[in-house]
This record gives C-alpha cells, structure tokens and sequence, in this order.
DNA sequence: TCTGGGGTCCTAGGACCC
DNA sequence: TCTGGGGTCCTAGGACCC
C-alpha cells in the first residue's frame, strides 16, 4: 500500500504554528513580490479568495474581513517541512518527498499491521510535533492515495486518515470524486474528457484502456490503470534533480543591462549552489529574460540563449561567467524587462568526473574555494562572501513587505532577508 | 500600478545512420 | 502502377504536478 500524506494549508499553517493568533481567522500567503495568493486558510477558502488570484484584486475583501496576509517565507517554509519530514520518516523506512508539503510513504511489508491505527498514529505525532496539521490517504496506487487523503482532508470523522483497501470503497470513493481533481489530470485532458461525458472518476475507469490510450497518451492510461487498482508510478526517492533553475519577477522593471546583469549573476550563483549542495555538476546553461505579458500596451520581447558549456561545473564563477556572457547576447535596447532566470540541465554527479583533455582550469583549486565559500555562508549566514558581479545595488530585488520572521533559523538569515 | 517559482515526463518531427 | 525497413538522437512544445 501507498501512503500520500499532504500539510493543510500548508504555507498558512506554518504562519500560524508561531502566531497563534491566527487561529480561526483566515490567513492567505502571497507568492514572491506580493503577486498572487499561493496558500489560504481554510477561512480565507470560505471567503471565496480564489487560488492564483492577483492580490490587487482583493484589497477591498482583505480589508473588510481581516484577513491576515503573508509575503511567502521559504526559510521558514523549507525548514518547517523538513520538520514533517524528519517524523514521517520515524514511521515507515521509504518515503518519497513530493512536494515541500506532500510526502509519499511505501507500506511494503506492513501486510500484517493495522494501518487505520498506525496512520492514525502518524497523523498525531506530526501534527503534536510540528503544529502542522496533515491528511493521510492510504491505497494500492498512489492516484489513489492521493484520491484517499482529499477524503481525509475534507471530511473530519476520519480524523485525518482515508484508507481505500476494498473495491467497494474505491468504487464510493471514485463516484464522489470529480474527474478534473484526480492526480495526472489537468484542465486539457478534463476538457476533453468532459466534452465525452466524463464526469467523475468512475466515469473515466469505466472508459475502455483503448480509448484512454488514444485520448490521453500513456500517461492518461497509467492514471487509468492506477484508478483501477494496479500500481504504474513507483516511488522515486531520488533527491538529485535533473534540471535546476533560478529565476525572478523584478520588484521594479529594469531597462538597463547592468542591474540586469546582476540579477542574473545572482541566479547563477544560486544554481550553481543548489548543484553543489546535491553533489552534481551541470553542462548545459540557459539563460532567458522576458517583458511583462500583461503589459499588453507596451512593446514586447522574450528570448532565451543555451549554452552548452565546455566541461560540466557547479563552479560559481565559471557559471556565472558563462550566464552573463549568454545574457549580453540577449539583451536588446529599449525594454521594460519584468522576469529574468538561470536554467541548468544535463546533471551528472561531480564523481566520476569526465574532464576535457585540453581543459586550462585549475578545478581543483576553484572547487576548494567553492567549499571555503560554502562553509562560510553556511557559518556565517547567507551570502557573506559572494562573488564581486553579484553586486551590492538590488535593483531588482523582490517586493516582500509582509514577511513574518523566521522564527525557527538562525538569526542571521532573518537579518539578512529584512535587509533584502 | 499591481498577475510566482520550480519541477517532471512524453511526443512529434526532423536530421541523421545503415 | 510503381519507390524498403529499421534504427538513433535532438529539439521544441505541451501536458502534467506542487
């Protein structure tokens, strides 16, 4: 049996774990630069605040109802999930991080262990533990868990547990289930299955595999299967990524190459980190810049460079060096620009290293400056010690003004993002 | 004036090989 | 009326997820 356990209102609740005065309000959080709504209490549900709503839209209902709003916090965030991570992991021996709040858990030779009382189980000891509340849905497939645990999140006599361990019960459970919520499922593939008369999930496991085959591709006919009981999706609890990126609306548009230029260093800087932090080294680089689509009135320019990159480095300087380079072939005169990122792909891991015979860098030394700088920043806070074109000016920093504290890292991680 | 960021997988088509 | 059969690799775009 698979296991999905899923944070409620996860960003919301972690606001709420070290305000608890929140409680019973409703709360919504913010995506970066104060865009949209990203998370809301389920009060701010009941208001009927839409998910993916710009948040201009909504001062007028902010206001008049109270509600508590958020500018996201990903240290506080980041760290609170690993908190729900570290107890799961307590419970059973695999578990597949998802998501920063979803978690698959493998019940492999559980055969003979009463799972209503061990999921109950899981469900208090995080929550006691973290002060996050959590659903648990247990099933044969993992679709179907993920089916299993929006039961338990919905309905409060189950306590945060759903089992699905009978056809009877999933055949309940499918026919009350709406096929465009069921995992694997997005707005192009409900459309088309609604246009057939597709309403729920039953409908679609009642579909013949041919058909789904041909409407939906293989990935529709895993999701089918996977509905029907056998499991297709295996765990996956590999943490090294396979592409890696950086990228950032700017606080204000930007016309110049320079401030430009250093919000792309910074992105750089932050892949090549997250490739050392995983022990990879990266080949390919992209780097892309971009107007503000919804400034429909003002003239438009996107465009993206690839770089392959002579041998495979998370050296930050050599990335940085490459993605500026890349940058000034893109960036044209006369722009607003809104949106800048790093993208790098073709991950290998950093051991075996395959070198280039005619290779001039000294990669040993830059990879010891690499891991002096690492344990700095680590020590010391974030971006003590930082390469020079990443700059001091921040033009393009992010709007965040109501970022609560975070509470639960160091001290100088707080400073350092009030400062931003 | 104001609309996020970070991922995975699959497919179709083109270029190439024998 | 008629023009083979079997591959690989790459890329862009599209679907999906949180």
């Amino acid at each position: 049996m698979y296991g999905l356990l899923d944070c409620n209102n996860f960003y919301a609740s972690c606001e709420r774990v070290f305000n608890p005065s929140l409680n019973g309000k409703p709360v919504v959080v913010l995506s970066n630069n104060d865009g949209c709504v990203i998370a809301r209490s389920a009060e701010a549900k009941t208001l009927g605040i839409p998910m993916g709503e710009p948040a201009y839209k909504l001062k007028e209902l902010i206001e008049t109802n109270q509600v508590a709003v958020f500018s996201s916090n990903y240290v506080l965030y980041g760290d609170m999930s690993h908190r729900v991570m570290t107890v799961i992991q307590q419970f059973v021996p695999e578990i597949e991080i998802y998501s920063i709040d979803e978690a698959f858990l493998m019940f492999d030779g559980f055969e003979n262990i009463n799972l209503y009382e061990l999921g109950g189980k899981i469900v208090q000891t995080t929550t006691r533990n973290t002060g996050i509340p959590v659903s648990l849905g247990i099933a044969p497939t993992k679709t179907l868990a993920k089916v299993a645990s929006k039961f338990a999140k919905k309905y409060k006599n189950y306590k945060g547990v759903c089992i699905i361990d009978s056809d009877e019960k999933r055949e309940k459970a499918l026919k009350l289930f709406e096929i465009n919520d069921v995992w694997g499922i997005g707005r192009q593939f409900t459309k088309k299955l609604q246009y057939y008369g597709v309403k729920t999930a039953w409908d679609f496991t009642q579909r013949s595999k041919s058909w789904v085959r041909r409407e939906l591709g293989v990935v529709g006919e895993r999701t089918w299967l996977e509905l029907r009981g056998t499991p297709c999706i295996e765990m996956d609890s590999s943490v090294t990524k396979k592409s890696i990126c950086t990228s950032r609306s700017f606080g204000e548009r930007l016309t110049e190459l320079a401030p430009i230029s250093e919000a792309v260093a910074n992105f750089a800087a932050s892949c090549a980190e997250k490739l050392r932090k995983q022990q990879s080294l990266a080949s390919v680089l992209m780097v892309f810049i971009h107007t503000n689509p919804f400034a429909s009135n003002q003239p438009q320019y996107s465009n993206q460079l690839l770089l392959q990159l002579p041998v495979p480095t998370n050296d930050t300087t050599e990335i940085i060096r490459f993605a500026l380079a890349a940058l000034k072939s893109i960036y044209k005169d006369g722009y607003r620009y809104k949106k800048a990122g790093v993208i790098i792909t073709e991950i290998v891991p950093e051991r075996p290293f395959q070198g280039d015979l005619f290779d001039v860098r000294n990669r040993d030394k830059y990879s010891k400056i690499m891991g002096v700088m690492d344990s700095l920043n680590e020590s010391y806070g974030k971006q003590k010690v930082k390469i020079a074109a990443q700059g001091f000016d921040r033009k393009w920093k992010l709007k965040n003004e109501k970022l609560s504290p975070c509470y639960t890292t160091k001290l100088s991680d707080v400073l350092e993002i009030k400062a931003e």
